[in-house]
DNA sequence: CGCGATTTGTTCTCGCGTTCACAAACTCAT
DNA sequence: ATGAGTTTGTGAACGCGAGAACAAATCGCG
């Protein structure tokens, strides 16, 4: 069955190696810009977070841009992760949704430093239209398809209330963007091909609860209901540091 | 080894699984809100947007809550999961950095109704100590450790650039706060026992754009590279619906 | 009371991702 | 040129999570 054709290099690289990429890219620029122009993996790695061996290995589905015995150029190693993000191009992005985390986002520097160029701020409520955010005018959100397709849009960026959340991903599709990223909380369906990232704020204050109400737990005990088995006896084992990094994993 | 002492059940959750509970509790809620009293598992699956075999694992991981034959009653699951979590009760909340982000996190009505509560909003910038942001008035860094202190405040939020992060993670931790929510684009490092969790908006939109990437050059080319096995039979696989929920897995 | 229909809780298997460990490759000093 | 010291790239083992499949349990109805 894998009849694995002619093609050499199978480039496929898990999902897990994809979300740590920019991780890399963030590292990398850090230590172009304290001078650093060659770095071991090990330096790398300390400075993105991560085990070396994890770098490494995520670095070898790109290629082999390393020196043994010397290391990776900070620059070209660079180049090369951005090459393979899809970051040395401009990809027009639409933001919909002006509220507070609208504002947030289109004043965001982060996005254009990276390559992404916000193209249009949309929002549904009249009221806002013609308003100046970060340099750009809101409009409609009914001009969507008309700016999606006028600046060849493939990103938008969902940042309304739950229940427009659907209706904006329908349009945007409708509108030919086959990646969103959704700031709202609730769940959105789109069709295949088309793919969704999730963003939701709460969410991560309520895994950092979770955890907490264990250290909680450990110490002061009490809180009869339902802690069966933990009497105390590993309180390490529990949570040690736990550092996760979100837009990570999928 | 495993001397797993007298008590039977380890009450060891799934990173995983711990973060989908939030998902699962706000379908929850919309299905009450929607007037639903019972669901079957594939009813809360769907509208949390899972697999139902998963859901159930998951839940089983928190007891036995479902009737066989019949399903789990909303409000019961919902308070089961709500407690395990963590937010039946209040968590007092600090944010640094009222910048754009900042701003919007104070605004953000959804951890005020999720068992959070923004005790203070702080800013290194004297400018704008006395500001009043979402009903808080803004207070200058330096009071952190006297709040965190009064309020016994365990969670913070940074929402600074990344220079002063790692800054202001160590005051945290100096103040008491054991588990810190990063959106700094920036790798901070704290002592054992404390919870980072790094919310990055950039990042988000560089793995959309790697995907996006890939789409255009299948396109354009012939879309060679990779397809292993899956010769046209299920053209489900390589880039389907990749719908990835963040704040999810670690 | 018994039987079919339904749905949960759990077991099992598979695949992915992480980590270890080491050979290959490169530099530098002698 | 050769050997010692580094550092990359990768093969292999391991553990966790996802998904399928099934047994156990409950309800409804005759």
């Amino acid at each position: 069955m894998t009849a694995r054709s002619s093609s050499e290099t199978t480039r496929v690289i898990p999902e897990a190696t994809v979300a740590r990429l920019p991780v890399y890219l963030r590292a990398l620029t850090a230590l172009a810009e304290g001078g650093i122009r060659t770095c071991s993996s090990e330096d790398l790695a300390t400075a993105a977070g991560v085990n070396s061996a994890k770098l490494r290995k995520d670095l070898s589905y790109l290629g082999s841009y390393g020196t043994r015995g010397v290391g990776y150029d900070v620059d070209y190693l660079r180049y090369q992760i951005a090459r393979e993000i899809g970051v040395t191009q401009d990809w027009p992005v639409v933001i919909v949704g002006i509220g507070n985390l609208g504002h947030a986002l289109a004043n965001y520097s982060g996005f254009r430093s990276r390559g992404f160029r916000v193209v249009a701020l949309l929002d549904a409520d009249a009221e806002r239209t013609g308003e100046m955010v970060a340099g750009v005018a809101v409009r409609h959100f009914d001009d969507l398809e008309t700016i999606a397709r006028e600046h060849a849009v493939a990103i938008g960026v969902i940042a309304t209330p739950a229940a427009a959340a659907q209706d904006v991903a329908d349009r945007m599709v409708a509108a030919g963007v086959t990646s969103i990223l959704n700031f709202a909380p609730a769940v959105i369906s789109v069709p295949e091909g088309v793919d969704v990232r999730k963003v939701d704020l709460s969410i991560e204050l309520q895994i950092l609860a979770y955890h907490e109400q264990r250290k909680a737990h450990g110490q002061a005990r009490g809180e009869v209901d339902g802690v069966d088995g933990v009497d105390g006896v590993d309180g390490v084992a529990v949570d040690g540091v736990e550092v996760a990094t979100v837009g990570g994993d999928s």
